[in-house]
DNA sequence: AGCCAGAGGTGAACCGGTAAAGTGCTGGTT
DNA sequence: AACCAGCACTTTACCGGTTCACCTCTGGCT
């Protein structure tokens, strides 16, 4: 089918502009060492050749590689993704591209799969970084790839990601003006409705989600840890709107759940907003599109995807390492919130 | 950070083992040539040293990729991806896993930047082979591509993919079937909301619609082309439905537009599905989330990508090369199609 | 004239594997 | 005894770049 490539190389290219192949590496590294005049003879004759550089030799001896890579870690029955991950993915990607990196992505069903998928890529030098996502209490991920030295950044706050520089927002203060809002339309009965228990970022909400209810006094207890998939949401409503003194407004950990929730308040028969009030998290496209469309703690998860990117950047180059705080998720009320009925 | 990690290489373990570093490749690609002693005894040493091939040395000499390569065009606008594609892609990777093969994706903006992507990963020997998605009429990837000698496999009618073997589905019939179907509850003006003109499976699909419609003595041009994102499925179906003799009955070319739709009719007033039914396709997990959930042309999109993978496997190694129908998908009825109020 | 600095290269030694040809030994034939 | 096949390796030549020590001019200065 294709027989007898002749591949070109940097040879044919030195040879044809009649100069070295040390030359042509200068020359494509933008290194000093070659005048002008002869760069750009080198540059022609690459492009009348159709030479690009071979990233496999490239990255062999100057020991760097132009990949990232990004696992994610879903149980299996839950095939997709949510709607965060996609914008999540969209942001890293567009700030590779600057650098013509790539994204190497795999889809994982539990933590020491994961650990095992990093060992491979990066004793196997086909990453030079990593983006770590969804961080566990107690996360051994964290020992597992100190002890690899794999370049890394985290997604999540600090005080979860054991030393790993990491970019996050501040969920605590996200809760509380969710909170506070429902509260000031009249809310005093309000839910949560989490991710799982053990995941770190959750556990920041549901904590903060406490204090803020206490400090208005009122009853913060009414929270379900769930997964993140839609049906986890719809479950997860159904049991606090059946509840004897079912809460007035529900906040969501993602839109999906959210989006999920409204369909439950529908197939009981109850109103949003006036039954009940749904907040959302993470707005995506999805948030828009219900009817009424749902108020939601939104945050720019595609720059948030890019400022992670240009972060591991920095950790690989040695030339950054600090955490990062993007700005606080902020409160975009739209059909889904509203005073309870009286 | 990670000073003078002592890098292991193949010459370690060999020199550990005593043996050279040729019999270590061997016995590492479980080729003849080593006893089974040796082999043992090579394999204990990398263990304890804690060796794995070098990846990229190994695909420099070797001349073999194990990574594939995937871009997915979108407008910028449009920043997350559709469920369509975080199913698809996951069932990619369940296949690739098996042969612990890892999946590079970029979005794009346009077919141009995925042709210059493609050549650049091809070029760059950094993909074994690639994924081609989302064909339009003469499409310019079909001979860049083709030029370039990039293995890959289409998605797509074999039609549509100029002598890339694909791997697709039956739309036609497909939409043979939701047209009859909706025509059977008693509904006489359908409509569809297509993805954009270009794009060789909406063209498909529109042929088939306007087929299957008139051989039901139907009008079959109540089509609206637009794009694949949820605010331009919510805005065919304002059109539609306010049009003085609406449809009863919509078939969207996704989920997500059906979602959008479902919303659009309740803004309206109009219940669904006695004023109107909707009809997705793709059928994600959104469609259940919906109240009612929605009914959709459904397919198993997740084992559809791992036949991709698999195909692609065939190209790449020469032992395939053929195109490959997978199940057309089949309806779904669920609360969102009824038959049209009297 | 003599000396030196720096620009503009060259050439060879890697990087860490794979592949194919070569070597030494053993055992079975004739 | 001579010969040969076959196993179990070893040796060596790559793969296609990067890097670095070293060479060769040229021009400026004393």
């Amino acid at each position: 089918m294709n027989p007898a490539s002749p591949r070109i190389t940097i040879n044919d290219v030195a040879a044809r502009a009649g100069v070295s192949k040390g030359a042509v590496s200068m020359a494509f590294n933008n290194r000093p060492g070659v005048s002008q005049a002869t760069r750009q003879r080198i540059f022609d004759v690459a492009r009348e050749l159709g030479w690009t550089p071979h990233q496999t030799a490239r990255s062999l001896s100057s020991r760097r590689v132009d990949i990232v890579g990004l696992a994610i870690c879903r149980p299996a029955r839950l095939l997709g993704l949510e709607p965060f991950y996609m914008e999540f993915i969209s942001g890293i990607e567009s700030v590779l591209a600057e650098r013509s990196c790539s994204l190497l992505l795999r889809l994982v069903r539990d933590l020491r799969e994961e650990i095992t998928l990093y060992e491979g890529w990066w004793r196997g030098k086909m990453i030079g970084g990593a983006i770590l996502v969804d961080f566990h209490d107690d996360d051994p991920r964290v020992p597992a790839l100190r002890a690899m030295g794999l370049p890394a950044v985290a997604v999540g706050h600090p005080s979860l990601t054991g030393g790993f520089p990491s970019v996050w927002t501040d969920d605590a203060t996200a809760v509380a003006e969710a909170v506070r809002y429902l509260a000031a339309l009249g809310h005093r009965r309000i839910a949560r409705v989490g991710g799982p228990a053990g995941l770190g970022h959750s556990g920041i909400r549901g904590a903060a989600f406490g204090t803020a209810m206490a400090e208005l006094g009122l009853d913060g207890r009414r929270q379900v840890a769930t997964g993140f998939a839609g049906e986890d949401g719809a479950r997860a409503t159904r049991g606090l709107l059946l509840t004897p003194d079912r809460p007035t407004a529900i906040v969501y950990d993602n839109d999906i759940m959210a989006v999920a929730g409204a369909a439950v308040a529908a197939e009981m028969g109850l109103t949003v907003p006036d039954d009940v009030s749904l907040l959302a998290w993470d707005d995506s496209q999805l948030c828009r599109l219900t009817h009424p469309p749902l108020s939601a703690m939104s945050h720019d998860v595609h720059h948030f995807g890019g400022e992670v990117a240009r972060a591991l950047f920095g950790v690989i180059d040695g030339s950054g390492g600090e955490s990062l705080q993007v700005p606080t998720p902020s409160l975009t009320p739209r059909g889904s919130t509203g005073p309870p009925r009286r």
